[in-house]
DNA sequence: ATGTAAATGACATTGAATATCATTTGTCAT
DNA sequence: ATGACAAATGATATTCAATGTCATTTACAT
């Protein structure tokens, strides 16, 4: 008994296997992407690497997104966030006061989906819920008025 | 007896019981949104009112955003998409070979935000959820392979 | 070591959305 | 009705994220 099993899944290889290359700017990505815990946007990862190319940023996030490396979050505004992703199915908390994404399994989401399928003409492929949240942190603190998108609370 | 009761909501009363004034404009837009049935961009109305102004249709959707009049989809790609709200809670639906957008309401989904709520520090501000499915015209015509986002099925 | 396709990065470009500000237009008081 | 004044508009410039282009560099198979 050598090594130790890591956790996490071995990013570099999972493309590699997919026949892309081990590149430089890649691994650096790797690096900066898997240490950054509460999400972060793809001009976070411009700025900690000043010496990639912008280009080469986004489309390496891209190439992520598309094999379920990281995932996406669409906010309310602003440009979208990543994170790197679990293994297992989840969804998104978003703190609406400091920006802060964290996660939450519900196996009563997976059951919801069914039910609504019965319901439905047509076929569910996949879904997207996110939660809106004071964190446990900002809720501490109890500070001012909220900004809170009015579409949030009634709508979409 | 001499008027018939509209089941929908007068836009342009909501909003000049806030203090804003109801222009031509605005009048336009209001118009033109609610003929728009299965979701609209903000460039939509602007090609639809060539005689009125990009940055008072952004104005104006931002307007109609803040009271709930419409609500905003940030779908995978391309521009947020629009649509009048219903006055009741609900959610969408979107066809992922057709982006035509729908809604759904489910009696289980706000049983299990009070699920997951009482599992979680801090406090649920509001949620979004969105179904991704092939619709019904869709599936009849059982077209080729669907392009669907990776990030849909197994997270987020 | 070398050839070759993949990947990169500098740069230009797109596209959505916002800021600016002189002009126009609704609304209210009269 | 009229005028005054703030609100709203629209032409334009600008910001910002993200993508396209393409000559150069780099990883990798041989």
């Amino acid at each position: 008994m050598t090594t130790v099993l890591t956790s996490r899944p071995d990013i570099m290889a999972i493309l590699e296997d997919k026949g892309y290359r081990s590149t430089m700017p890649r691994r650096a990505i790797v690096r900066v992407v898997e240490e950054m815990h509460e999400g972060f946007t793809a001009e976070d990862i411009v700025r900690k690497l000043p010496g990639i190319g912008r280009a080469t940023v986004f489309r390496t996030l891209k190439l992520f997104l598309e094999f379920g490396i990281i995932c996406r979050l669409n906010l309310l505004d602003g440009a979208p966030r990543y994170m790197l992703s679990r293994v297992e199915h989840h969804h998104h908390t978003v703190c609406v006061k400091c920006g802060k994404v964290g996660e939450f399994r519900a196996a009563t989401v997976e059951r919801l989906m069914r039910v609504i399928g019965n319901d439905m003409a047509g076929e569910i492929i996949g879904h997207r819920i996110e939660l809106y949240v004071v964190c446990e942190r900002c809720v501490g603190n109890g500070v001012e008025a909220l900004n809170i998108p009015s579409e949030v609370h009634s709508h979409s």
